[in-house]
DNA sequence: TAAACGTGGGA
DNA sequence: TTCCCAAGTTT
């Protein structure tokens, strides 16, 4: 069995009969133990130790869930399969897999990292976490996944999963993510490692604390009878699994409200690039412009552009992590035959495109549900 | 260092 | 509806 021969931590409770001596299985080892039986090896990126192939599911599951992930790291890999056609792809063509899944500058930076390995490390991973972790993208937790899954090397991650079960575990009060409470969960996160440097070991350890943070310690009513650590689990004992790890100190999001002008002529939208910082950087958006402006005169002062029909939409509501935005999206149909229309063009960051090829641009989601919410609309006015 | 950075699902 | 937050990193 892989784990048998690291037996070392104990429980010392179950070991101060004087009749005999219980070595209980550690931590590690119960935890090992349970994913070997109980855990998840079926995922479309395991059963392989190409670190191309965990590199990029490790940060596409940055803050976000496994059944989202799923299509887009297919999508991803069959159009990207190595670092050489990842470092040989336009920024754009990256994001535009990325659109919707958000967190774009994860995607700006996989394509940056791309670069600098095809361009200063032959092509090739580093083989270690202190390493991986100078690459754009790759903090402490996903450098540690990476080289857990794809050399084996025995370093600790601590995500989203370990940090709810050590809360738990050790009965730790403090929210997870200040400074001082995570460094400490760094550290038990380090203690609890196996003490075998085997690679299978590693990797059913790392991955048992994801799938048991996923499938059974979950935020909300976790599943305790299943739990292979519960004898020695503080809020287990105590019934504190409702109220640990602490919840986040709230805070209210501004609202903020914006315009987004759908100009259309002749079947197409124009869409204009976002710059790289901020909000949705990098990505194709509709110009927008403040509520209070009018966007038929923006159209004539700043496009050149004049306006036949303007129809107001829904607003429609997103919530990003600091912020509440409401969108006030306005159609404007253009005077079909200006002959300037159509030259906006990417040099200027702006592109004229057909509705069908927008929606397989590098966009936000509130722009992919106002365009499908315009093609019926746009159908109407391509009849007339 | 606190804030920026997306989106969708579950309760 | 509204709130919380998920395989975090960067500035």
């Amino acid at each position: 069995m892989l784990a048998e021969k690291n037996i070392q931590q104990t429980v010392p409770q179950y070991k101060q009969s004087s009749y005999q001596i219980v070595e209980f299985p550690s931590f590690a080892d119960r935890l090992v133990q349970w994913q070997l039986a109980h855990g998840r090896h079926s995922l479309p990126w395991q059963g392989t130790r190409d670190p191309y192939v965990i590199w990029i599911s490790e940060v596409m599951l940055q803050q976000t869930q496994v059944n989202t992930v799923i299509p887009y790291f297919e999508r991803f890999m069959a159009t990207f399969p190595n670092v050489a056609a990842l470092a040989a792809a336009s920024v754009e063509a990256v994001l535009a897999l990325w659109s919707g899944l958000g967190y774009y500058s994860r995607g700006r930076n996989l394509h940056r990292t791309a670069c600098i390995l095809q361009t200063q490390y032959d092509g090739k991973f580093p083989k270690d976490a202190a390493s991986l972790q100078q690459l754009p993208g790759i903090g402490r937790s996903t450098a540690a996944a990476i080289a857990v899954f794809a050399v084996g090397e025995r370093v600790a991650i601590l995500d989203g999963n370990v940090k709810r079960i050590l809360a738990r575990y050790f009965g730790i009060g403090t929210y997870p993510s200040e400074k001082k409470t995570e460094q400490h969960l760094w550290e038990l996160a380090e203690d609890l490692l196996p003490s075998t440097q085997d690679h299978q070991v590693l990797t059913a350890y790392t991955q048992g604390l994801m799938d048991l943070g996923a499938l059974v310690c979950t935020r909300a009513q976790p599943h305790c009878q299943r739990c292979p650590l519960q004898v020695d689990c503080k809020a287990y004992r105590d019934n504190l699994t409702a109220t640990l790890p602490a919840a986040k100190p709230k805070k209210i999001l501004p609202t903020k409200e914006v315009a987004h002008l759908i100009l259309l002529n002749q079947g197409h939208v124009l869409l204009t690039k976002r710059p790289t910082s901020g909000i949705w950087g990098g990505l194709w958006c509709f110009p927008e412009v403040t509520v209070d402006q009018n966007g038929i005169d923006y159209c004539a002062e700043n496009l050149c552009l004049q306006v036949e029909r303007q129809t107001e939409l829904a607003p429609l509501n997103h919530t990003f992590t600091h912020f509440k935005l409401t969108i006030y999206p306005q159609i404007l149909r253009l005077i079909s035959h200006q002959s300037s229309w159509k030259k906006s063009d990417r040099e200027n960051n702006y592109l004229w495109v057909g509705i069908e090829e927008a929606l397989t641009c590098a966009i936000p989601a509130p722009v992919r549900k106002l365009l499908l919410a315009v093609q019926p609309v746009l159908r109407t006015f391509m009849h007339e």
